[in-house]
DNA sequence: AATACAATGCAACAATGTTGCAAAATATTT
DNA sequence: AAATATTTTGCAACATTGTTGCATTGTATT
């Protein structure tokens, strides 16, 4: 499946920069999720800190990344599969949390089982945090 | 089902405060989950926000109370079933948080099914977090 | 009541995130 | 291709959240 960096940005009406380029670029090669963090070192002083979280919101804004909720409330994004759209993420899939090496998985494959709530109650969105041992590390 | 604050400090080996009760007693009166700031605007100025950032801490560790996984990343808190030990959590039940008032609910009574995940995966806690729209909102 | 121990408040700091604004880069128009 | 309009960036300043060391105060123990 080919991802062009700039066809994304441009599909999605945003001016292509050095930052968003790169900032894409840096989503794509990884293998898991990225925080803030690790961003701001993969892409050394390169850019400005602001110019990081701005287009990490943009991003979030127009449905090409996703934040991930984590056992420990770290905030990290991952790339959005093709569905999503301004906003309106589709995201009701499994990560997967490796308590060894922090590594964040999206489970793509496996849906999230119906749950029945309580009366009263409506859901618009599930979310399901795992954490473990990641096939990686067990070795 | 009577929860006497005295009682359950005693039963953890903490000695007893005045922050360590008026905290536990926040917990326990609320009806869902409480962030670091709910704790500091209703206690008043009584105690230094170092206080209570450790006094969650420790309440945490000897499994008083345990940390909800929310979509937005917020870090909240709530007390934890009798199960709970030290350091031992066995939370795994479902997380609702309206999306309208932002109260975050803890749905004891739901349990999570069971999830296969990939070869070489292995879980050791699953966190469900589900928004949408309590029964309190929906009228 | 005296001593030992633990928790608190304060100050200082670190990390994370936000906002306004001028300068620079990108896109659009002619 | 140059000029104009629009966006994005970097900087500075600030707000929020969380952490650490240490003297003081409060709790528990003898």
């Amino acid at each position: 499946m080919m991802y062009s960096i700039t066809e994304t940005l441009k599909k999605n009406q945003l001016s292509i920069t050095d930052s968003r380029k790169k900032i894409l670029e840096l989503f794509i090669k990884s293998k898991g999720a990225l925080a803030h963090a690790d961003i701001e070192h993969q892409s050394g002083t390169e850019f400005d800190r602001v110019t990081i979280y701005r287009t990490l919101q943009t991003f979030v804004e127009k449905g090409i990344i996703h934040t991930i909720p984590t056992a420990d409330n770290s905030v990290r994004y991952a790339l959005c599969k093709d569905e999503c759209s301004d906003g309106h993420h589709h995201d009701d899939h499994v990560h997967f949390m490796c308590d060894n090496c922090g590594t964040t998985y999206c489970l793509d494959n496996i849906t999230i089982p119906k749950l029945s709530l309580p009366n009263g109650f409506t859901a618009s969105q599930t979310d399901v945090v795992v954490s473990g041992v990641c096939s990686r590390c067990r070795l």
